[in-house]
DNA sequence: AACTAATGTAAAATATAGTTTACATTTTAT
DNA sequence: ATAAAATGTAAACTATATTTTACATTAGTT
């Protein structure tokens, strides 16, 4: 699962913390997602998408092995 | 989170196992997720999306307590 | 009515997502 | 150069997604 999010949240200039205070989930969490280490949940990667003001497929893309 | 898995598969005219094989996961899964009981993961979301040629956010809508 | 395909559901087991605590490394600011 | 903020990572734990097996119910055929 590729994804979107440092570069969306440099645009936003927000760090990993605050996304996740944002979506309710612990910082460790998106320094797992952004570095691609596993899939959120849809509810979690829809959150994500919404902070950035995109759509889920705008974020996330598949890759092999998804 | 709601979604319009039912309809989708109406218009493909497929069923839960249909779908199910497409996306690889068990038939118990898709009509799990169809009722709405849990979220699945960010992949599998986008799977389901891809068979119907939607985007995730054209199938699934986070809604309260998500 | 009987038969078959499709759907709903449940319990136990496994896999994986997400938390918490804690510390190391890197980046940024002073 | 030093300090502070941000990021990376790891282990043990908890929560939840997914599988498997199995059976009950509903819808569609013949």
């Amino acid at each position: 699962m590729k994804n979107r999010i440092r570069i969306e949240r440099a645009i936003l200039n927000i760090t990993q913390a605050d996304l996740a205070d944002r979506v309710q989930v612990s910082r460790q969490t998106i320094n797992a997602i952004e570095a691609g280490k596993y899939s959120p949940t849809l509810a979690l990667g829809m959150k994500i998408a919404q902070q950035f003001e995109k759509t889920v497929n705008e974020v996330f893309e598949l890759e092999e092995g998804d």
